[in-house]
RNA sequence: GGGCGGUUGGCGCAAUGGUUAGCGCGUUCGCUUGACGUGCGAAAGGUUAUAGGUUCGAAUCCUAUACCGCCCACCA
């Protein structure tokens, strides 16, 4: 046996390994060696992994993740489990079109500059450079997906999935066209979902004008009117009416009355409506139907007209005066014509929320458009039910409330887009694209091969898509429960009739040390590949993973995989140790403590013996147990107690006296290697690594399939 | 506006109502004993955010308050 050296190098063993296990074909669950659990039909694990996004590199939150499904499926594979985790990567519409058209920008390009078959070769090269740098980071990280089963949600199988699920919501007329008021993002010149959408706060101001009543004399008109507060008097030019609580007596009198929209001189209503706050403003509200989420809703409940004066790029049109203004131009000119005319009561300052695109932050400006719309109704229902059945089960149960709250109030979904980078939408004539979740809501059975081996799933036919769904786990990031999780069990009730997994695990955000987001664009991004190439991938697992504690946010500190490194520098050494003393072969499955044998037979056991293989043992039920109920940092740190302490500092010390050297060197040979079995997906590289070097009668190809 | 989470040695975090509140990093002191100085042994450092309450007993349960963070929301 060579002489090992005395400091871990992960830079020497990381790459040498990944190659033999991928080599190994164990990644793939239909060429894993036959185990007796194996055999039986219902050990099958199956984890999805959220595919990320193709717009850049992965950061530590992904590598958080990553870590923890590889920690369960590694775990699993050795207990005898037919462990498929399936990898693959999103288009995500919006996102990459984003980031190409930002690496247009420093050449002064445009999209439209490009055309669109020209600009989509560009984002097909963007998707083959970032898609495979993102597999290679997963690599990098050790992970043990199934490469041969690699989805991308916009290849050609992946496409029929979604034709067929558009299709399907089509022929039942839960998929249709409509004119509604939408979000629609300026720049990227395309309709949002409600869910794509946030809110800046902004200092902004409060303008409280005044709207003549129509009266019969001319000089009465001067003195009546009704003062409205707002905070955008640019959309007054699309008024179809002024609402006031119908409880509120300060306006009885005048509802039903008329008003005279200044600058524009249209007659419009007063009218009565519940939606009005008494207390907010003057109690009287401008209803512009075109521009304004509730507003809209007043106006159909009250049949007024959809008068717009915003266009797709933010102009104003339908208005002569003020054509071709940009809106906050067009705001500008009007409240110095309001002042001149005497109408404007006062301007207070308020602050408020601007909802801005999720993608690019420019101002949502809402304007009536044509799209398609997914109804909600029943679909939402079913996606409670299912968690409410505990068919799907939040860990922690806290977060299902996020997704609760939002399915009993969710709207129809506005699923078509103006965008040239995704799925087109199946129809005739129809050039626009489909919101990129609509696909990311099929993965977990898009990837398994539906809707082609849909049909042989009825004949109870052995493939992927009925053994493997639904799958066990999904992790992921609480940001999109509902963007992505909700949408997911709602397809998959529809199209599978049953929840996509059993398990929800929302993981903790990683934060800086302040306790700020990790954001490339702010700085404050850690990238693991500089964290796996100063410490190695097993020490970043390791340390980001010992953060992870009862589902609060890690704040990410180096210091914890400076930890990481140190241990799996002392596993090393424990092992050399171990190696050293040049122990006899001892056979893998033999049962030390059990009535079949092993230790029971032998006759000299030491107190410090029994001691070590009753903490083993207390050990591995511990951490089998947290690892049950997704405890990660809990079962770091019983590893690295029982490892550090337990083994190393007392009983590795204690057999350097003790007497039947025989005998010592079984037992320390037989807990190293049960320890490297059970901190294997915590730390697999390094413990493979010495796995192969260890004298075993029957050893196997990898320690993975120990 | 509503909801959720957090506040424990210098820093990052544990502690499932019950001994002296633990761990990692850092700090100080001592160890060149043949696995490891990325190590071993020891030590210093905490009125558990604040104020009340429940209890034989509270970091833990309850009620307020303060600060930090996140999510949702149609007060124009």
């Amino acid at each position: 046996m060579p002489e090992l050296p005395k400091v871990y190098d992960p830079k020497k063993v990381e790459d040498k390994i990944y190659h033999l296990w991928q080599k190994s074909g164990f990644f793939n669950p239909d060429k894993l060696p036959k185990t007796k659990n194996r055999k039986q039909k219902i050990k099958n694990y199956c984890i999805v992994i959220p595919p990320p996004n193709i717009t850049g590199s992965l950061h530590m939150g992904h590598a958080l993740n990553a870590t923890i499904q590889d920690i369960l499926i590694r775990w699993r594979r050795l207990q005898g489990y037919k462990t498929l985790w399936l990898p693959g990567t999103d288009h995500a519409s919006i996102a990459t079109q984003n980031a190409v058209e930002k690496e247009l920008k420093k050449e002064d390009k445009t999209r439209f500059d490009l055309g669109k078959e020209k600009f989509l070769e560009r984002v097909w090269q963007w998707k083959i450079k970032y898609g495979s740098l993102i597999l290679e980071q997963l690599k990098k990280l050790g992970c043990s997906l199934d490469w041969s089963r690699t989805r991308f949600t916009l290849d050609n199988g992946y496409a029929k999935a979604v034709e067929t699920a558009f299709l399907h919501y089509y022929k039942k007329g839960w998929v249709y066209k409509g004119k509604r008021v939408v979000n629609w993002c300026l720049r990227c010149q395309t309709s949002l979902s409600d869910l794509e959408i946030e809110y800046k706060g902004e200092g902004g101001k409060l303008w409280y004008i005044r709207y003549p009543l129509k009266t019969k004399s001319l000089r009465l008109q001067a003195k009546s009117y009704i003062v409205v507060a707002t905070t955008r008097p640019e959309t007054m030019l699309g008024d179809t009416a002024v609402a006031v609580n119908s409880n509120d007596k300060r306006y009885k009198k005048l509802v039903g009355k008329e008003i005279i929209l200044p600058l524009t001189n249209r007659q419009i209503p007063i009218i009565a409506d519940k939606a009005v706050d008494l207390k907010f403003g003057t109690g009287a509200v401008k209803v512009t139907p075109a521009h304004d989420r509730v507003d809209y809703q007043i106006g159909r409940r009250h049949n007024l007209k959809i008068l717009q004066v915003i266009d797709e790029t933010g102009k104003i049109i339908n208005v002569e005066n003020y054509q071709g203004l940009k809106a906050l131009e067009a705001r500008e000119r009007i409240v110095e014509d309001l002042a001149s005319l005497g109408l404007i009561e006062k301007i207070e300052d308020y602050d408020h929320q601007v909802p801005v695109c999720y993608r690019c932050g420019t101002v949502i400006e809402l304007i009536p458009s044509e799209q398609w719309f997914l109804r909600m109704d029943k679909l939402a229902k079913m996606a409670i039910k299912a968690a409410k059945l505990g068919q799907v089960r939040f860990f922690p149960k806290r977060w299902e409330k996020v997704y609760f709250d939002w399915l009993k109030n969710v709207e129809d979904w506005c699923i078509s887009r103006q965008l040239w980078w995704g799925h087109k939408i199946p129809i005739k004539g129809e050039n626009d694209v489909l919101d990129t979740w609509f696909s990311s809501a099929l993965w977990p059975f898009a990837t398994l091969g539906w809707p082609e081996k849909a049909k042989s799933l009825k004949l109870k036919a052995k493939n992927d898509l009925n053994r493997f769904y639904p799958a066990d786990v999904l992790s992921t990031d609480r940001g999109i429960i509902n963007l992505w999780v909700a949408r997911m069990i709602f397809s998959g009730m529809e199209f599978m009739k049953r929840p996509p997994f059993k398990d929800v695990y929302i993981h903790a955000t990683v934060l800086t040390k302040e306790g700020k987001r990790m954001s490339k664009s702010l700085g404050t991004g850690v990238d693991p590949i500089n964290l796996i190439k100063k410490y190695g991938a097993d020490a970043t697992r390791f340390g980001i993973v010992w953060q992870v504690m009862g589902g609060q946010d890690i704040r990410f500190v180096e210091d914890n995989i400076v930890m990481g490194r140190k241990f799996c520098n002392k596993i090393w050494n424990a092992s050399r140790f171990v190696l050293m003393s040049k122990p006899a072969q001892i056979h893998t499955d033999l049962d030390f403590l059990g009535s079949q044998g092993g230790f029971a037979q032998l006759r000299k056991i030491t107190v410090a013996d029994r001691r070590i293989l009753k903490a083993l043992e207390k050990t591995m039920e511990l951490v089998d147990n947290d690892l049950e109920s997704f405890r990660f940092g809990p079962a770091s740190r019983k590893l690295y107690n029982f490892f550090w302490h337990d083994f190393c500092d007392i009983y590795i010390e204690k057999t350097k006296s003790q007497e039947d050297k025989k005998n010592t060197q079984r037992i320390l040979l037989y807990v190293l290697l049960t320890s490297l079995k059970i901190l294997h997906p915590f730390v697999p590289f390094i413990t493979e690594e010495i796995y192969q070097k260890l004298p075993i009668k029957d050893k196997k190809k990898c320690l993975m399939v120990g």
